[in-house]
Parts: C-alpha cells; structure tokens; sequence
DNA sequence: CTCCTATCCTGCGAGC
DNA sequence: TGCTCGCAGGATAGGA
C-alpha cells in the first residue's frame, strides 16, 4: 500500500494524535505474528517508557520511546488506527496497544506483509544501514546517487525502487515519476546521461513532495491513522491507466511486467 | 557482485 | 450465482 508520502503522512498524524510523553498502558495480540513473530518481551519494554518522537525513515514508522524504538512497517496493507476504550474489533486487527491518554492504537493488515519490531534506540543506525538515499532529506547527495546508477545495467524503474540505492519510491511513484522527467522505464541506467539523472532527482522530490501535500494517493483502502484517504491519485499520469489516452499527447498508456511489478508508460511521452 | 524470481497473505474484480 | 485466475502500494532469500 503505503510509499514514501503515505508513510509521512501516517507519522504525521500519528505525532498528532499522540504526544510527545505519551506512555504506552499495555498491549494486546489478536494473533502471534504478522510477517515475523511479535517480539512480545521487548515490546514490554516500552510500557512507562515516555514518548519522545514519532518520525519516518525510508518507508518505517519509527516510534521514538528513549531506550527503545517501535518499528512499524506498513508492507502493502497495513494501517493504524485510533480506537477509545470499549472499541469493536475488526477483521485483521492483530494487535494494539493502549496509551494513558490518548487512546487504544490498532493494527490492522489483511495481507499481513507489515511487521512489528522493537530495538534498542542505539542500533537503529545499524538496523538501517543498508538503506540508501532518502530524497527528502535537506542534505540529499543526489551527485553520489547519480555516480552509484552510472555503473547499474537493470533498468531505471527497477534501479529507483531499490530500497539500497533510494528509498521510499515504490511501484505507483516510480511510473509517475519516470512520466514526469520523459523517460522510457526500462532503459539501462548506464546509458541515462548525468544531466536526465538531475531531472530524476528533482522529479523525484517534487512529485513525493506533491504527493505528501495532497496526503498521499489512496487507490483502494489506504487511509491514514486518522481515517482519512489521499487524493494525489487524480494527479496519476500513468500508474493504473493503462488503455487510457496520455493526458498530454492522448497516445494510449501502455504497461508491461517489469521485475515482477506492474509497469505504466506513455511510449510517446516517455521516449528518452 | 548484480539482477531476477518466487514467496509471504488476503481480497477483489474479470471472465467463464 | 459461484468458481477460478490473476493481480494488488513491499521486502527479502536464494538462484542464475
């Protein structure tokens, strides 16, 4: 489900809905995993612990609580809730945990590709250290960035969904994104020139952050821990319409499997 | 090392 | 109506 801008979103109004020096009451488990095992004695750990920050790395939601750090990733599906006591469960609810507060916060994933960690404050530069660029950060080093894509032979597309290289762009913003600067997905990254690698970075970064303003793209069932969709969807140039004419020229947008994923392009737009 | 495939899981729409 | 098939926003282990 969830890239970049959905995940921003979700940490921003998470860090509303739950301040800072919020304590964690006690947890509750519908099942005993999700993608891992729920690491249940750590999660323990949290409880009293005061909240310090709640803040995005990569597609991660970080709950920030001192010693320890609550990992929450979204996988395809997932989503967290605000509940207040005496809350119905629903299906695919698989855990949640109860603040002193500010409510009970429920998570619910159908295809249960999300997963719940706890680690120690200290290791999450270690936990993180295969994770490459993120776009947004003020001090981005897109000239590195476009050194490292120079020497790769996979294609664009594949190359910018890389969590190692960039992180945070998944399979909807990639085929926005490569719209955006004109270039066909499939071409090699080493036969991109350095100044069409410039257009990425920007593209890149406007469209997440256009994304982020709009509260990100709701397609089925994202919604944000407030319950509310995104509309950045209707800015879709090509992702999902393929058949459909190209908003710019009205060439048909045509899509093909690349790497295992759905891919979009408008072959008279995105020629580069 | 690099790149691709299969896999985890449930739900939904298309097609028969 | 009801069945099967294919596909869906992610990440990763393992094979070529």
């Amino acid at each position: 489900m969830p890239e970049l801008p959905e995940v921003e979103i979700v940490c921003r109004n998470l860090s509303e809905i739950m301040p800072v020096g919020e304590r964690i009451e006690s947890w509750r488990y519908f099942r005993k995993d999700l993608r891992y095992p729920f690491p249940k004695s750590k999660m323990q750990r949290l409880i009293g612990a005061g909240l310090r920050a709640i803040r995005r790395r990569a597609k991660y939601i970080l709950f920030d609580f001192g010693e320890y750090t609550l990992i929450s990733h979204l996988g395809m599906t997932g989503a967290w809730r605000r509940e207040q006591k005496g809350w119905i469960r629903q299906k695919h609810d698989h855990l949640c945990f109860e603040t002193v507060n500010s409510g009970v916060f429920v998570f619910q994933d159908p295809r249960r590709f999300g997963f719940i960690e706890v680690i120690r404050s200290k290791d999450l530069a270690e936990r993180f250290s295969g994770l490459g660029l993120e776009p947004l950060a003020g001090d981005a080093d897109f000239a590195n960035l476009t050194q490292s894509f120079l020497r790769l032979n996979s294609p664009i597309k594949s190359a910018i969904m890389n969590q190692k290289l960039l992180v945070g762009v998944g399979n909807i913003y990639a085929s926005e994104i490569l719209y955006r600067v004109g270039l066909n997905p499939l071409k090699k990254c080493s036969d991109i020139e350095p100044a069409q690698y410039r257009q990425v970075w920007r593209e890149c970064v406007k469209t997440l952050t256009k994304a982020i303003q709009r509260g990100g793209s709701t397609i089925e069932n994202y919604r944000n821990a407030k319950g509310e969709a995104g509309s950045f969807q209707s800015e879709f140039f090509v992702y999902g319409r393929e058949g459909e004419a190209c908003r710019k020229c009205h060439t048909e947008i045509v899509s093909q499997v690349l790497s295992g994923r759905s891919t979009f392009w408008c072959p008279s737009c995105q020629k580069k």
